[in-house]
DNA sequence: CGGCTTTGACCAGCGC
DNA sequence: GCGCTGGTCAAAGCCG
């Protein structure tokens, strides 16, 4: 009820993405179809550095497509770059930023991190590393928290969190479902509750939530992994349900603000918008898909790309996003997160995928 | 008809 | 042990 925006518009096309926000100016404007070579993976994983061991800060910057990619994919990150895979991220082209000092420099775009409950980060931090650790040596880390049943809030619990842009959010692959919403305490802003709608039995998840500094951005977290693989074609079905946004709605929605948590449910605004930018109608469709599949390949061929590729221009993160997430990231202090300021200028462009992300994953089969 | 969104209520984790 | 908050479930409604 008093959810401003509806994230799960968002969500449902960019699951990948995590991160918070993204802008959706860009959005807008810059939906555009990805540069084949660019190809980004969505999300890079990028292990932090020492410190903090692995609290892996993905940065979503363009988006994409998936996190979680195919396991192969996953793999060549694995050897690659010791990336953790609890979700099976895609690499994308992010920026991986960490944050030495909490906030000191704002990544570009957006910065993918552990973290496991969001009140106790720091050792969510910690566990995640380990985590991470472990699932770099297993790639099973997941498990235990995607087998949990419900997890309320754990302590434990791995999550990843990321700031995206709206375009970032609609640019993932996988189909998200929505299950709940509520307000957050703190934060003008409501969070979507989503669940992979690819599989039945996909213990993946995620939360959209706006950045309250920055709503443009949107800080998603991941929860649980796909047990299943990535969709490589999106059904026309899945996720499409209820695009109504256009164009038009897109610029209201970002012109959306943070209203005071009780603003119309109906709005969706936000993430419906941003993702009906990202996807417009026109774009969708067949194209979408090979862009994907060129996408896919791109990443999987290049594996690379998740690292640099970055160029996510997208996603800007600065001082009001990381105070935003402040609370979110306070953990990972050290550890970060989020600290590389990656440059985030140029954005690649969106895949028409991105259009529907929503859909997209879905329907595979 | 199937799937998705929306929304209220319930349950459980976490902090004090 | 209590209260708060978050996370999930389930029912109703809507749309393609």
């Amino acid at each position: 009820m008093d959810d401003d925006w509806d994230l799960h518009a968002v969500v449902r096309g960019c699951a990948t993405v995590s991160s918070t926000t993204s802008t959706t100016t860009t959005t807008t404007t810059s939906i555009q179809p990805p540069p084949s070579s660019s190809s980004c993976g969505f999300f890079s994983i990028l292990p932090t550095t020492n410190t903090q061991q692995q609290s892996n800060v993905f940065s979503a910057s363009n988006i994409n497509n998936n996190p979680f990619e195919s396991p192969t994919s996953i793999d060549k990150l694995h050897h690659n770059h010791n990336l953790c895979k609890p979700f099976f991220f895609k690499s994308q082209p992010f920026h991986s930023f960490q944050s030495s000092s909490s906030s000191s420099s704002p990544p570009p775009s957006s910065s993918f991190s552990y973290s496991s409950s969001s009140s106790s980060l720091n050792s969510a931090l910690t566990q995640q590393q380990q985590n991470c650790n472990n699932n770099n040596k297993n790639s099973h880390h997941a498990d235990s928290a995607t087998t949990t049943p419900r997890s309320k809030r754990r302590k434990n619990q791995v999550k990843k969190v990321c700031q995206v842009s709206a375009e970032n959010l609609s640019s993932d692959i996988w189909a998200w479902r929505k299950y709940g919403q509520k307000p957050i305490k703190g934060s003008p802003y409501p969070r979507g509750y989503y669940r992979c709608s690819s599989s039945k039995g996909c213990l993946a998840r995620k939360q959209v939530e706006r950045n309250r500094s920055d709503p443009t951005m949107f800080i998603v977290t991941f929860t649980g992994e796909h047990n299943h693989p990535a969709p490589t074609h999106r059904n026309s079905l899945a996720g499409s349900s209820r695009q109504k946004l256009q164009a038009g709605d897109t610029e209201k929605a970002l012109t959306m603000k943070p209203v005071s948590v009780s603003a119309s449910p109906s709005t969706s605004g936000v993430e419906e918008e941003a993702e009906t930018e990202a996807m417009l109608p026109a774009q969708k469709s067949e194209s979408e898909e090979d862009n994907m599949e060129d996408y896919l390949m791109n990443d999987d061929d290049g594996g690379v790309e998740e690292t640099d590729q970055l160029g996510s221009p997208d996603m800007e993160i600065t001082d009001d996003f990381f105070e935003g997430l402040d609370e979110l990231t306070a953990a990972t202090d050290g550890d970060s997160c989020f600290s590389e300021p990656f440059s985030t200028t140029s954005v690649p462009s969106l895949p028409p995928l991105v259009a529907n992300s929503a859909a997209t994953t879905a329907g595979g089969s």
